[in-house]
DNA sequence: ATAGGGTTTCCCCTTACTGGAAGGTCAAGC
DNA sequence: GCTTGACCTTCCAGTAAGGGGAAACCCTAT
């Protein structure tokens, strides 16, 4: 005898599939909603069941989304990973995708930021008012962004 | 002798605004309902019309969300902006706040790039099925992320 | 029997817009 | 005068990815 067999076999209610999955319960009803995953089975009471690889898919998801994937493009992994035929070429060309996008944002970011802590860095920050952040917020080039963030620097 | 003298002095419909300002119309009205600017006064045919003082402001408001300060920073730089009595303290307290919370994002998002990077270098990307990507992605332990990176994981 | 927890559906809230429909206004062209 | 087209007005809906909370049902324990 099994010391803890509550369920005929690992068939868990959304709050344990949740637990096991690091997904909400909240969120696991959106995802069946949204078609991400396919509706639950339900019990004799209505209840959602789940059994382990319900529960593994939702890891799969959680971590993909932990890693930034789209919904959009988890719904496509999760298509890739049960649909073993399709090449590896796809997986890859998403993840490659999705690096070069990071990248991206990453990069425009980070000149924000430095554009920003230069500005900062020229406000003396005590009870006068004048501060160079609203000036040059007030007051850039048209062009917006385009002449102040390289570096560091912000030279108005 | 302007080239585009038209209007008594500098009173712009809400196209106009849009295209100085780099603000589009429908955005300037968004943000008439969001309380971020006051109502714009109204022509004799129930259309806006903006002033010179207007624009300035619409490209303050862009140019701080063009440095990924929310609207709701915005209005309080604004506030600052008109209300110099303000010390810049304050503004130099929300810039520096911005500057960390955009490090943290950046670290974060840089180590999930260089996860996923990691994962891709990994897969051969041919037309075989084997992929360790989506591999890892179901069968990483339970800790979710835990064991590959150091952040808490993306969640939005 | 009653309390408590978990579950169901439902709808609204968020951020910061963007698009579209239905209708009013205005200047130009014929 | 009439039409066309470019504006403008309002309101409604939708986006990404859920979170919050209500009202009602179910199950278990005391």
């Amino acid at each position: 005898m099994n010391p803890k067999a509550e369920k005929p076999q690992g068939l868990l209610s959304i709050g344990e599939a949740a637990t096991h999955s690091g997904v909400p319960a909240k969120t696991i009803r959106f995802y069946e909603e949204a078609g991400i995953i396919k509706p639950a089975q339900r019990g004799d009471n209505g209840y959602r069941v789940y059994g382990d690889g319900d529960v593994q898919t939702l890891r799969f998801i959680h971590r993909s989304r932990a890693l930034g994937f789209s919904l959009k493009d988890v719904a496509e992994l999760l298509e890739l990973y049960r649909n073993r035929e399709r090449a590896s070429r796809e997986v890859k060309k998403l993840a490659l995708q999705h690096v070069a996008a990071l990248d991206r944002k990453i990069a425009e970011m980070t000149n924000v930021r430095n554009t920003i802590a230069g500005l900062a860095e020229k406000c003396h920050g005590n009870h006068r008012p004048e501060c160079p952040i609203l000036e040059e917020l007030g007051a850039m080039p048209k062009s917006g962004l385009a002449g102040m963030n390289k570096g560091t620097g912000a030279r108005a």
